[in-house]
This record gives structure tokens, sequence and C-alpha cells, in this order.
RNA sequence: UGCCUGAUAGUAUAAUGGUAGUACGACGGUUUUUGGUACCGUUUGUCUUGGUUCGAAUCCAGGUCGGGCAACCA
């Protein structure tokens, strides 16, 4: 493995805190996702992250939905984060939530209020942002502030009882109205929701913020190393400060930069737009950043892995190069995935001194990555052949080596042809190409003595069979949409995808399978799509493979 | 105008007072029945100004630039 690879600066934290005996050497990370949409590639810098430290560190991660705010979360959104934490290749140890903690949390307030350290107040949304100040102005009490211990009780009381409206009153905790920070200035503790919870049902009408909710959490399950994203870092003093107030486990919050990838948008709000407006056809679109979409677009979990390992942790700012996602997935599949041929955009190809009629049924390895080679199909060839349209030119330039008039070109797996001559419409398009093949330059058994500098693939017209392919690109023409003015969905690849219904596929090609990329040789990766039936066969390209061949 | 936070090749990420390294990208080459893969090589960097020091990417001070903070969201 990469036993030399330098460690970030997290775990020199775990090292330097395992050294010192913290904890008595435990580690016990969380994942702590908000059950209100998909998950996606970010998050799988977070899963790869809590989950790989547990394991690298003889740990374990507790998987725990932050479920406080019960109008934006649902059970469909718990269902599919969990299979896209197992389906990356990671076990939780425990799966919780915060609403567990319903009841202990509310004790945690109630002993506050009794320290004097939280106050209900009657204010309005309104009111209460105005009373905040702002950054260079300190913030204003009112009267609420100064409620005794025992009406605050009372009030906090008949707040979980169900004596008041929504937004008639919250709990906030009374620190320091004009500190510079401005989570500090008196933030909520509790609001009033009348809300059907996901877990809890009718039960409750209060709900924790996250300020309240997630510390105590960590505490509760004495989480040793909580990690999270930069924004968070403001809210480490009212972390650190409910912990030592109520004087329970003392977890430690620690901030790394979230992954930003480029033509592309990551936010969960942007992300449900595209699903709710259309743009995409669903969470799991191979189009989008999710979890599910890569998967649905073939992208597998040790790529992914892969990925985050190779884009690190750190503090700074970052926009990763998607390129870099593109590079793990063609590493993983170059060294698994099975070559087929597949003629995208064809053209018919005729020997002219091949016999009529005449089949052979020739042989292809499956993998040549593979030491020791991991088997071979059987490829009919016959008389007329499929070809890509691009792999042919009448007047080929200088660097052209694939087939022109007079030149020679091997067919893969096959033998060598030279092309001879074109059929052409009324309109100039070319509608047959006509060669010679080369007898003895079969493959494997080549005594011809010839040396072609170019292969190319091909399909047996009398054997063919068709597929449609879904050839996708880019979701955003510009890096960074969320950075350009106006809307974000203006910068959408309008040719995002292109669909290919008529693609001449070989006939071992029939029998693959959900979830078993394909390299179609020379165009990329594919992977057959969840719509695809046995009638229908739906390919979707995952990525094409790296084009050296650069054109002029 | 306040507070917090960060700054190393194009993009990421190391170097923890002692030779600025690695990966991806780009470019060039070798091999090749995939213009793929593999292998080899080249290229480009410490935000700025001072200070401490024999020696600074690293420590200190000022500046510049980026990100975040005034949701009954997380």
């Amino acid at each position: 493995m990469s036993e030399e690879r330098s460690l970030n600066f997290i775990e020199e934290i775990v090292e330097e805190d395992l050294a010192a005996g913290k904890n008595g050497g435990r580690v016990l990370t969380r994942f702590p996702p908000e059950p209100n949409g998909y998950l996606h590639i970010g998050h799988a810098k977070s899963i790869c992250l809590n989950f790989g430290l547990a394991k690298k560190y003889n740990g374990q991660t507790n998987l725990r939905f932050d479920d406080t705010n019960p109008v934006k979360e649902d059970v469909e959104y718990v269902d599919s984060i969990k299979e896209d934490v197992k389906w990356l290749g990671f076990e939780w140890a425990n799966e919780l939530y915060a609403s567990d903690y319903f009841d202990n949390l509310y004790d945690f307030a109630v002993l506050l209020i009794q320290k004097g350290l939280a106050y209900v107040d009657d204010s309005t949304a309104e009111e209460i942002a105005a009373q905040k100040g702002t950054p260079t102005e300190p913030g204003k009490g009112n009267q609420y502030r100064n409620r005794s211990v025992e009406e605050n009780l009372q009030l906090f009381a008949d707040m979980k009882d169900g004596k008041y409206p929504d937004g008639a009153k919250v709990l906030r905790a009374k620190i320091d109205l004009a500190s510079p920070n401005m989570l500090l200035r008196d933030p909520l503790m509790y609001r009033i929701k009348h809300a059907h919870h996901h877990r809890t049902g009718d039960k409750w009408c209060i709900y924790p913020m996250y300020d309240f909710a997630h510390g105590q959490s960590d505490a509760i399950e004495e989480i040793t190393h909580s990690i999270c994203t930069l924004e968070f870092v403001p809210h480490r003093a009212l972390y650190d400060l409910f912990i030592k107030e109520l004087e329970i486990f003392p977890s430690k919050q620690y901030e790394f930069a979230r992954l930003n990838l480029n033509y592309t948008v990551m936010s969960k709000r942007k992300l449900l737009q595209l699903v709710e407006d259309g743009f995409v056809d669903g969470w799991d679109d191979p189009r989008m950043p999710t979890i599910s979409g890569l998967r649905r677009r073939g992208y597998t979990p040790a790529s992914i892995r892969e990925f985050c390992e190779r884009i690190g942790v750190a503090k700074r700012e970052n926009m990763i190069d998607v390129g870099l996602l593109e590079f793990c997935i063609r590493e993983d599949l170059n060294k698994t995935a099975w070559r087929r041929m597949a003629v995208l955009d064809p053209v018919k190809l005729v020997i002219d001194n091949y016999a009529e009629g005449q089949t052979e049924i020739l042989h292809g390895e499956n993998n040549p990555e593979v030491e020791g080679g991991d088997g071979s199909r059987e490829i009919p060839f016959g008389k007329e052949l499929w070809i890509e349209r691009e792999d042919f030119m009448e007047v080929p330039p200088k660097k052209y080596f694939r087939l022109g008039i007079g030149t020679m070109v091997r067919l893969k797996n096959a033998y060598i042809i030279k092309g001879e001559s074109v059929v052409k419409d009324a309109d100039g398009n070319i509608t047959e190409i006509h060669c010679t093949y080369i007898p003895e330059s079969k493959s494997g058994s080549d005594t011809s003595g010839i040396n072609v500098k170019g292969t190319i693939h091909w399909i047996s017209t009398e054997h063919a069979k068709e597929a449609e392919v879904r050839m996708y690109d880019r979701l955003f023409q510009v890096e960074d949409p969320s950075n350009e003015d106006g809307d974000f969905k203006d910068y959408i690849n309008p040719n995002s995808l292109q669909i290919l219904d008529k693609v001449y596929i070989e006939p071992d090609l029939a029998n693959a399978v959900a979830g078993k990329p394909v390299q179609f040789i020379r165009k990329g990766y594919f992977t057959l799509d969840k719509n695809s039936t046995a009638g229908k066969l739906v390919f979707n390209r995952t990525v094409t493979l790296k084009d050296g061949w650069v054109k002029k």
C-alpha cells in the first residue's frame, strides 16, 4: 500500500492523541448526514476520511443522521444514504439518529436553564435578527433575557407541551450579545415546529437547532474526533461551550476544506433544483455528482475511494479538476473491464476478395492487462462489416494511420486490409467502402510480414446486435457555475447527453450484465443502464479513453 | 469598519528551521494488434514587504488576496 504516504493534518492530530494516550487509545468518528438529500462526491470525501481514519487507527465509525429539522427530512433520504455508504465499501459500528437523543437534549436544555444559561424569548424571528446587531455593532438584549429560572422552566415545559404555535417562542442560550462571533450572540437552542418527524412521529413539537444537537450527540456517543467542514469553524466555540457547561464527554471538532469539483455544482439545494426542474433524470442521473449518479454512470467504489485518497485533506479552499476523477475510474476499469467491440457511428465495409457467404469465428482477449489472461470470447467475421465512419478517410492527412484508399490497417483480432474504393450516394456521402484483405495476416498466425500502424474495431453485419448508447459529457460548460453571473442553470451544457439509438455491438455483448463494466475498444468504458431490458440494451458511457491523437 | 480562517507549479498535496518533492495535467520519446495501457524524459511553484537566524515555504510583524460569519437550515 501507500505506507510512505505522508499524513494529513487530521491523521497527525489522531497520532498525537494516540501518542499522548488520550481516550485510552480509542478512536471513534462519525459520519453525520442530514437526511434531506442524496449523498454526493463531496460527502464521499467525508465518508472516506471518517471511515478511513477509524480503519487506519483500529477505531470505529458511527453513522448518525442529523435529523433535527423534520420539515426537510425524509426516510427516502435515509435509505439512499445507507445504500450509498455501504456501496462505497464502509461499515458503520452503529446506525444512530440525533432524534434518538431528543430526551437527553431536552434534559440538557433544562439543565442550562437551571444554571441561568438559557431563556425563553417571545420575540419574532425578525426581532431577534434585528437585536443581534451586525458584525461591527454589538447586539441588544430584550426584556425576556431577564426572566427568572422558574419562569423559563415553566415556559419551556409549555413549549414542549404544545401550548404555543410555531414561532411563538424560542429557547435561547444566554451567552454574549456583544460577541465578535455572531454565533455566540444568544443562539437559538430550540424552536417550535408542530411537524411530524420521520422517526419520533408527533411526540415532539419542539426541535433542537444544529448547535444544540450536534456536539451533544457526539458527546453522548463519546466520539473522539468529530470531523466537519470549514464553515463550522465558528461553531466550534459553541460546540465546546455546551460540552463544558453540561459537563459531558469532551468530543473535539476538527475542520477540513470541503471538496469542490469543476464543471459541476455540489450544493444539495442546487442539485435538488436540477432534479425538480427536470434538467436531469433524477438524483441518480449519470451526469449528477451524486454517489447514485456516479454508480449509474459506471463509476466503481474503488475508483471513488482512490479519488478521495488522491485529493488529500487540508484546510485551504480547493477546486479539483474532474479529470482526476476520470483518471481514477480509467485506472480501475483498465485493469478489470472486459474488452468488447461496438461501432457507434457505422459505415459498411465490404471485403472484395473474401468469399461470399463465408464466416469465421475469431477470438479476442477479454482483458490484455490481466496477467495470465482473463479468457477470451468468440467473434464472428464475414465479408461485410460495420466500421467506424471516422476510421476511414478518402484523403488521409499525414499522421492519420487508420484506413484510406491505398493504405492498410489491421482489423482488431482479424486481418490486415487495404482500402480500394468507395461508393457514394447522390449527396456525396460514403455509403460503402471496399477493401481487400491479406489472408496470411490473420491474428495469431500472421505470416504476412506486414507491419501496419493502425488497428480498428469492427462488427460483422450479419452477426451484429443493436443497442442504445448514451454518451455523457460534463453537465456544465463552465468550471464554476455557482460563481458565474446569473442563474447557475444558464450554464448547463446542452450537449451533456447524446443518445445514439442504433449502435452495433458484437454478439457476445448480448450477455452484458449490469454492474459489470466493459471497454468498447478504442471508445471508452461503458456500463449497462438500469433502463436496459432484454429486448433493448442501453449502455451508459462512463468515460472516454484518453485520446492521445490530437488532430493537427 | 468587526471577528474567524487560509495562501507552495495549471490543479491538488508534501517538506514540521537544513537539497522545495509527489500525483494528475501538458509536452516529447520507447513499447504496443486499442492513437488505450505500461515505461522513460521535459516543463512550470513557496502571495508581498520587512525582521529573527549561519540558514526561513516553515518563526515574528505589517500588507495583499481568497473563503466564512448577522437562517426559528445543517
